[in-house]
DNA sequence: ACCTGAACACCGTTCAAGT
DNA sequence: ACCTGAACACCGTTCAAGT
């Protein structure tokens, strides 16, 4: 399971040591940088989501000419990409030095990790099919090092980071993609009612009328990690 | 959870019952239908990906003017629907009358459902952000049935069916991910050489270079039904 | 009932050019 | 070094019109 799609390189030097920033402009427009287009992207896509940005609409938001940006990044796969790592970052569980927890530590980065990606609603689905970032490798590095640490064989750790990587990604997007049609909500509510004939055990147990999203989130996180823990 | 975004529905009247074929076309163009535009649009998926299914490009391959499709179809979307709930038929698990196993029941339905998105590699990540067709309908209804019957408590049975879906969901989105872009291979194997220093664990296990995709979802499965199994 | 071409309002990106 | 507008090659979809 290799990394890919490295994304094109943009030919533009490294990104200097921050000189010393001229306070903040006042109200005009702050210098194009690679960390502006990036910021101001993570807001675009946070309100108009995955469609909503285009290089135009992301020029204009930054007072720019549409074709500015292009010096500063390769092309739009490119904004994905660092949009999307920005919004990974993650510091390690605070690591209070009292007791060994492990499965307290992994529940609190795969929950931290779910909740970044449901604040940040288009960055889940776009994960899987973009090449891992530096802060999404540290989050598995993190990850794989408290499993191993608690006692997980470097045998079985692989099938242990895959199936939580499994869990998380396929609940999050899930969970993200209901969240971003809640207009739709009524229209499927009648759509089921015409259904309940054909398919009477989801009708009953109103499987598609769940909202404890965070709760089945958490069960089913314990019962993977019931098994994935080290062996007894 | 709720079923969504139902799809523009198209003015078309309902499709009338299949009048006598004629036989088919020679090679000309057979008339234009609900049932061509969907089957060719599944192979234009197959054959380049979702961007690669443009209207242009599908009117095209059936022979039609560009426009002709949308007196059949309401839009783009609900091709996408169409196609996408047409890979996901399922004919139960042949029930052999033998021994009431559900739990293998439980594994062929779900490596089936596995197994066909992976035949269909645009699928799997289209599927959570549209609204569930009848076919996927019926596989979790299936699904349900035969856990119920297996004796999970009502209680019991979201946090079970959504677990699996999760579960399965992020499997299968990441791996036919990966398989689209097996060209970057080579680039991404580079790019994580000069990341060792920083993921040791990562690095140790060789995550990113795992493999044993059935065997992986398989075992991380059998963890889950571990758990989620009817209470002993 | 079914199909069509022209046209509109967009896209991402190239390029030659400005400062 | 950094930014720009004009232009190209596309898109999905509307519409008025054909048969």
């Amino acid at each position: 399971m290799a990394a890919k799609r490295s994304g094109t390189q943009s030919k533009r030097p490294q990104r200097k040591a921050a000189s010393l920033q001229p306070v903040q402009e006042p109200r005009g427009e702050a210098p194009l940088s690679l960390e502006r287009i990036v910021a101001t992207a993570v807001d675009l896509l946070d309100a108009e989501g995955v469609d909503g940005l285009k290089m135009r609409r992301l020029a204009d938001r930054l007072g720019a000419g549409a074709m500015s940006l292009y010096w500063h990044v390769g092309n739009k796969d490119e904004v994905f990409d660092l949009a999307l790592d920005a919004v990974l970052e993650y510091r390690g569980p605070s690591h209070r030095v009292e007791a060994q927890d492990w499965r307290g530590d992994v529940v609190h980065m795969l929950e931290d990790w779910r909740a970044v990606m449901l604040r940040h609603p288009w960055s889940a689905s776009l994960l899987p099919r973009r090449a891992l970032g530096p802060n999404m490798l540290n989050r598995l590095e993190l990850l794989s090092r408290t499993l191993s640490g608690a006692g997980v064989s470097d045998a079985d750790l692989n099938v242990a980071i895959w199936s939580l990587w499994n869990y998380v990604m396929g609940a999050t997007i899930t969970r993200a993609s209901f969240d971003l049609s809640d207009e739709d909500r009524a229209a499927g509510q009648q759509r089921l009612a015409g259904l309940s004939e054909h398919y009477p055990t989801i009708e009953r147990s109103r499987l598609l009328l769940d909202n404890d999203w965070d709760g089945a989130f958490r069960k089913g996180l314990d019962f993977l990690l019931d098994g994935l823990g080290p062996r007894r």
